[in-house]
DNA sequence: TCTTGTAAAG
């Protein structure tokens, strides 16, 4: 005989307490036994685990109580509390009544909306619609919340413009939650103009609806605009702040992520803290920037404010560590991860990468085989690199025509840039060509800059003029780094008539978008300066210390 | 029962 065993049921273990299990199955309760209605119910109110809630439920079953609209409804709540889709499912297509309440139609739709890919929550939200009119039950504003939110999740539009039509014929446009998913849906697919007429129509607002319609305008590369949207906002809280610091970072727009960042810190009135999300932004943007300084100081606020250790926040770390040339601050960070995951591995393995650790990288690569954690694309990425620049041409091969059998990972256009780099490098130049030649997919300018590359450091003549035909005839219209490219493999070649040609005709394109630049941090500032840069405020003084320079050195 | 954000890549 064995009693409820969880914490909740305690105090039924008393003598009041007329619950008991055959001796042979612990979890079905002989038919025998009676809990009275008010019992089961209290039960289900406790949202009990999984083997409670089956004894539960043979009792309803054996009670004849299936029937009951009310413990039908608790069933579901329970079975969805426990993530028992299937069980919760069964019950609600078999309901008692002719049509379930709105709140059950509401449990069961949220549940397939949180699923994200499917599109289950349309079916029965149709289904729901198309109800005979005798038993009607209509969608309310927590229907439409899921149903928009699952538009939002789906790859195309049209299901989200026939659900906003809807919204608006229920004449709930203008209630603030079912407002702020059409802003969270037309701001997933970049259209802020109608992101911003909802925004517009609401009567009501909060932050949601501010956050989301800045986040609308952040996607689409319109970061003017998100920032006047911004600073309009009465009150941003943690998210508000992360939406606008990663829109910059997602366009790589570091100095702004700083910036944004120092500002976050001072904007006392939002009484807002950097959370993961902002300090993982940040440590990217430190990282791309080589800004040392300003990372070791958002290090240290990581630990000051002892903000929980979560795995973006190590891989950003040790990303920001290795790209700012400190790979013993990286190791440090990664060694203390007690079981690193995938991200985790792969920062560290491209961050050996860089640093020409190829063998270290390559131990690292082993170990996470050897701990079960299996490899992305990007881990791939790394180690194929790591091959690369130590020129571990056999391992690096061995890797990259094994990832599909071994790992089920497909090679992508960027792996093959790796391995067409990797051969290039070590001199395979024939064999890199023929890999080029054997890609699935077409192959992109990096590829064939990889490729003249390669042709530059073995000065192989020949192959860099059929591959300067090649790329001639593919008329790419990309970066005009590979103009670059091409001038100083002709320089190379020591074909000078034809450098001045490229060259000349870059110079006519002028094209702004491609323009070089670099950064220096000092004394934790950080300075950007441009091709020929006129707007640095300090640009006279650096010019004369070149010009001292420029003297010494000749 | 309801809506917002993030790392690693030639």
């Amino acid at each position: 005989m064995r009693l409820l065993s969880w914490r909740k049921a305690k105090h039924l273990t008393g003598p009041k307490c007329r619950i008991c299990y055959s001796s042979t199955d612990n979890r079905i309760p002989s038919q025998n036994i009676h809990i009275t209605r008010k019992e089961l119910s209290k039960l289900l109110h406790q949202r009990p685990p999984k083997s409670q809630l089956k004894q539960i439920h043979a009792q309803i079953l054996a009670q004849s109580f299936s029937s009951t609209a009310s413990f039908v409804n608790s069933l579901i709540h329970c079975y969805l509390h426990i993530k028992e889709f299937t069980s919760a499912r069964l019950l609600f297509f078999h309901y008692p009544l002719p049509s379930p309440p709105i709140l059950i139609w509401n449990l069961i739709i949220r549940t397939y909306c949180k699923l994200q890919n499917s599109s289950e929550s349309f079916s029965l939200f149709r289904q729901l619609l198309n109800l005979d009119p005798l038993i009607r039950v209509h969608p309310d504003e927590y229907t439409f919340t899921f149903i928009v939110t699952s538009c939002a999740h789906q790859r195309s539009i049209v299901h989200g413009k026939i659900v906003h039509g809807l919204v608006v014929k229920n004449g709930l446009e203008s209630n603030l939650y079912v407002g702020n998913s059409l802003i969270n849906m037309y701001a997933v697919f970049k259209i802020t103009d109608d992101a911003y007429k909802v925004f517009d129509k609401m009567t009501e607002r909060d932050v949601f609806s501010w956050t989301s319609l800045v986040c609308g305008y952040a996607n689409n590369d319109e970061m003017d605009q998100a920032c006047e949207i911004f600073y309009k906002m009465p009150l941003r809280n943690d998210v508000s702040w992360a939406v606008i610091i990663s829109g910059f970072a997602g366009y790589r727009r570091y100095m702004e992520v700083l910036t944004y960042l120092n500002e976050m810190l001072f904007a006392v009135e939002d009484k807002v803290r950097p959370n993961e999300a902002v300090l993982v932004c940040a440590l990217s943007a430190c990282a791309n920037l080589g800004a040392l300084e300003q990372g070791n100081w958002i290090h240290s606020y990581i630990m000051r404010n002892e903000v929980p250790n979560s795995s973006n926040i190590s891989t950003a770390l040790i990303d920001m560590y290795a790209k700012c040339g400190r790979i013993d601050c990286a190791r440090l960070i990664f060694n203390r991860i007690p079981r690193p995951d995938v991200h985790n591995f792969t920062s560290m393995i491209s961050g050996l990468s860089y640093h020409g650790l190829g063998e270290d990288s390559l131990t690292v690569f082993n170990r996470m085989l050897d701990e079960n954690v299996n490899p992305n694309e990007v881990t791939i990425i790394g180690v194929l690199n790591a091959c690369s620049h130590s020129g571990l041409v056999e391992e690096g091969s061995s890797i990259f025509y094994n990832m599909e059998t071994l790992w089920g990972l497909k090679p992508q256009i960027e792996h093959y840039g790796c391995y067409v780099d990797l051969l290039g490098r070590a001199g395979y130049l024939e064999k890199a060509l023929e890999v080029v030649k054997s890609m699935q997919v077409k192959p992109d300018i990096v590829i064939w800059r990889a490729l003249l590359s390669a042709c530059r450091i073995h000065r192989n003549i020949f192959l860099g003029y059929s591959i300067i035909d090649f790329i001639k005839k593919l008329n790419y219209d990309g970066p005009s780094g590979s103009e670059v490219l091409l001038s100083n493999l002709y320089a190379s070649l020591g074909n000078w008539n034809k450098v001045s040609e490229v060259r000349k005709a870059m110079g006519q394109r002028k094209t702004q978008s491609d323009i070089g630049c670099s950064w220096i941090e000092v004394n934790g500032v950080v300075h950007e300066f441009r091709v020929a840069d006129k707007l640095h405020p300090q640009i006279l003084k650096v010019l004369n210390k070149l010009n001292e320079l420029w003297i010494v050195l000749s």
